[in-house]
DNA sequence: CGTGATTACGGTTGACGTAATCATA
DNA sequence: TATGATTACGTCAACCGTAATCACG
């Protein structure tokens, strides 16, 4: 009467998409080629509605839209279930993170340190990757917690993949300055407005091997203040308007876990709770 | 080997903690006594962990973390359901709206008026409820479209409720005044940092009606600029620090419709797509 | 004891695989 | 014609209801 749309379907749906063949995806999901087509069938009888164009294979207008919802739902599907395993063992002395490479790397280090002289037996990792890769290694349970960077308005949290809600603790968070090439014509005035540089071209990524790119006169870069500092052939200018910072956040989940507390002690962070 | 958390198991799991019984929930799914216990013990033996405690029935914390997961899950699901039927009935004659109490009921009168001359067999009606109601119905697909109204910041999108997701077309942002009884020390002074205020007495919604109270030295109120100009009694002190609008935005899901369509162009939306 | 949750058990539904058919590049 | 999607059909799992049992107030 109310059938609802099954997940599974919604799973080999997005697979038969991103691989474009419905054999693909069946030898991928460990189903066989009718099942996905069976899958496919009712998910279009259902809604009454065509969703993909067969050979080759692509999403509809409708099949697009429906795609849209899928993702988030399957992510928020396993980050449940990811959340609330997490309460069955006693603690696990595993502590796997994910990190995105520029974040503090030295910090976490000397943090992880602190927190193994407490807990000698903890087997910790680190996997580097990505921010979206790591949030939703975070909501899946694949890591026990994340640190990831990213540039966000004063106190705001950083913005996650659609779907995942963590706990964000803020870890660090320096203000921007745009870098300007030590003989740009903006360098020296006065604080500038962002959104009065719309057009200007932008290195958007705050990687400090790309000052050397500013100074060689290629664009303009937002990094965090302290960086400059240390940097030549270039200007620091402060930012006005849009008040942007440098943030670098601990994701966690929010089921308790006795070691990402102590690991997000070692780091000292401000709480931010979202 | 990879079960994944059946929804309808979760649609019964928070029945069961909304109604705080087993057999009460039964009834309402359409289920017997014995369908629903079996839906719970599915779920704790598929994660591991004792969701309810019974007698009286409560969630366990991990309990508590699996509804703040499942209820935007199934808000979603129905969202991705309502979406994708659209796409099926050729252009149907109805248009439902939702509409929150304080938003412009004239300016969407005269829009409607507008839509039915060009469409006179239109059916179409307006529910009003709280914004929050507003926004499900629309991603549900009980309504085509919802008129809602609130505080955000300037340019920003109001907030929805979480796993809803939808279009926000903006139809009015009015710079937002506090409004202080004409005696009241803060009066012609400079403008007000809010965050200076936090332990002032606050009257939150918009309502002109309120405005009486404010007079009469009950609180302090945010409220549009231009419903300050007539009133009489009261001061309008400009904000300064985080500088809030009152907001009114159609909201809309993403799957195309003419009618709603004019319905934005009728009330004449500059739009402001999330 | 009585109300309400759990367990036992059987029937029916429907998802998946095998295999045959159809369609398109 | 070959690769790949669909349809036909049989099987088996699991979901739900009936009914008996258990447990807490």
């Amino acid at each position: 009467m109310m059938p609802g749309v099954d997940p599974r379907f919604l799973r080999t749906f997005v697979t038969v998409v991103r691989l474009a063949s419905f054999s693909a995806a069946a030898s991928e999901l460990g189903y066989t080629q009718s099942a996905v087509s069976q899958h496919i069938a009712a998910l279009e009888s259902d809604l009454g509605t065509v969703l993909l164009r067969r050979r080759p294979v692509e999403p509809t207008a409708a099949g697009e839209r429906l795609l849209e919802h899928a993702r988030p739902i399957l992510l928020r599907l396993d980050a449940a279930r990811a959340e609330i395993l997490r309460f069955a063992p006693a603690a696990s002395t595993r502590l796997a993170l994910g990190a995105s490479p520029l974040a503090a790397m030295a910090r976490l280090a000397a943090a992880l340190e602190r927190v193994r002289r407490a807990q000698p037996r903890l087997d910790a990792s680190v996997r580097v990757a990505d921010t979206e890769r790591v949030a939703v290694a975070v909501a899946t349970g694949e890591v026990e917690a994340g640190l990831v960077d990213g540039i966000a308005a004063p106190n705001d949290p950083l913005r996650l993949p659609e779907g995942v809600t963590l706990t964000a603790v803020a870890v660090a968070e320096d203000p921007l300055v745009a870098v300007l090439p030590a003989d740009h014509p903006l360098g020296g005035g006065p604080p500038i407005r962002l959104d009065h540089l719309a057009d200007a071209r932008w290195l958007d990524a705050p990687d400090v091997g790309m000052l050397a790119l500013v100074a060689a006169g290629h664009g303009i870069a937002l990094v965090p203040e302290r960086v400059v500092d240390s940097a030549v052939g270039v200007t620091g200018v402060p930012i006005a308007a849009p008040r942007v910072v440098h943030r670098t956040e601990l994701l966690r989940t929010g089921s308790p876990s006795a070691v990402v507390d102590a690991l997000a002690e070692a780091l000292g962070g401000g709480s931010s709770p979202r």
